[in-house]
DNA sequence: GCGCGACGTTGCGCTGGCGCAAACAGGCAC
DNA sequence: GTGCCTGTTTGCGCCAGCGCAACGTCGCGC
């Protein structure tokens, strides 16, 4: 199969690098479609390959071993993932699952040193994103230990609404399907619980919800939402 | 001032890298020392520089907003922190603080750029220690998400025990002076809660207690409470 | 168009752990 | 030794949010 340069033209992890080097990053991919709900890889796999999405959205997802989920991140367009291997670990540290229809560039993790040997921005950019992560990561952390249930709810939706937000005639609408369920495990409580905020904002007006689709009319009112904090 | 290879010859981010290629690293570095208790750098300080630390315990520490603060990690012997400029942020997005007295080695941003270059070893090391940075940060995560206080608790003091224990004659002693303030700090509760915890596991035979003291005499039962789940 | 399964909502009771408050203890300064 | 400051313990009341359960609703497959 023959990958076209205009495929990665775009893509931040890509910035800065030109013609030939792109030529001969594609040289060794490969690209793939994944539908909804499949897995691209699971946690505890071996890891041969990284990642890049092309085009979708995918659902990092941590599992403990009494069963429980955890989602780690959401994969955007043009980022990396899957790169554990680079960061020193022989397995996947958690599952990639489709959140839409996908489309996937991967390569063999032979091709790594190549490539930043190859493409010296391609190095810096990598550092860059997995420090990215690292950021959002502990920022996580922190919200998990200071803030009520409502406020890390709110700054989910908010980061969501940010990172995969589409404006529409009604508001921001986070551009794959969402359950509550699968917002319960990015905050760290239940269903139950983030269908009782969900009800509420709507109530409010600052949100419209609708089946596996959340709609925020009002970024403001999560704003504030999100740094009203306890204790006061 | 002159600095010895021996400083940094059984540093693991340097592990590999020999000789000639050692005195070059060092050629650009600064070592100093920090009293317990000291910034080495805030967070939000403008970074300029970047850090190994030869001896002693690091404290990062992030303030939140309204005054929280919520403790990131320690740094033990032999690590790099303060590397936040090479993850394409320009301030600090902590503060560090000496928990003991320490040595620190540390290294104006623009020297990275030759000791990437001049020692390939050097940059896939660093790969490893944030990538390792990245999933511990998951993991607690996944933590805060699943686990009762009380288990995370056992947790944070397990990590402790293995990263920073010293065996003494009555068990594992973490060697640095620790409050339960700071316990709490860790896994996102109160220092009152931790006190209570703590107290119930001296009871139980678990830890001994002191003032600013944490002995671990049962791990193994530290490790079964680790892994009791709730919602059982 | 009918049925079924997945997803969402809501009421109710319970409890883990927090907030508050008070008292206690170790260690350093003088 | 005396006092003070920092760290620790403990009791008590309360409430955010969970577990459970029942019901409602959307949409897909046949």
């Amino acid at each position: 199969m023959r990958l076209d340069r205009s495929l990665i033209a775009g893509v931040s992890s890509f910035a800065g690098i030109e013609g030939e080097d792109l030529d001969f990053i594609l040289a060794s991919a490969q690209s793939s479609r994944v539908p909804k709900g499949a897995e691209v890889f699971g946690q505890g796999a071996e890891a041969h390959r990284f990642f890049l999405l092309l085009a979708g959205h995918i659902r990092v997802v941590r599992t403990t071993p009494d069963g429980e989920q955890v989602i780690a991140r959401y994969i955007n367009e043009g980022e990396l993932f899957g790169i554990a291997v680079q960061m020193g670990r022989d397995t996947y540290p958690a599952s990639a699952v489709a959140a839409v229809d996908c489309v996937v560039l991967s390569w063999p993790n032979s091709a790594w040193p190549e490539l930043q040997a190859r493409v010296p921005a391609f190095g810096a950019n990598t550092y860059r994103t997995i420090g990215t992560r690292l950021q959002e990561t502990q920022t996580r952390v922190v919200e998990m230990a200071t803030q009520q249930v409502e406020q890390r709810i709110a700054s989910a939706i908010l980061r969501l609404a940010n990172q995969a937000g589409r404006k529409t005639e009604n508001g921001i609408e986070i551009d794959f399907p969402i359950t509550r369920q699968e917002i319960a495990e990015m905050t760290g409580t239940t269903l139950h619980t983030v269908s009782r905020v969900l009800s509420a904002w709507e109530q409010d007006g600052t949100v419209r919800n609708a089946r596996q689709k959340v709609i925020v009319t009002d970024p403001h009112a999560l704003m504030l939402l999100s740094e009203n904090r306890r204790r006061k």
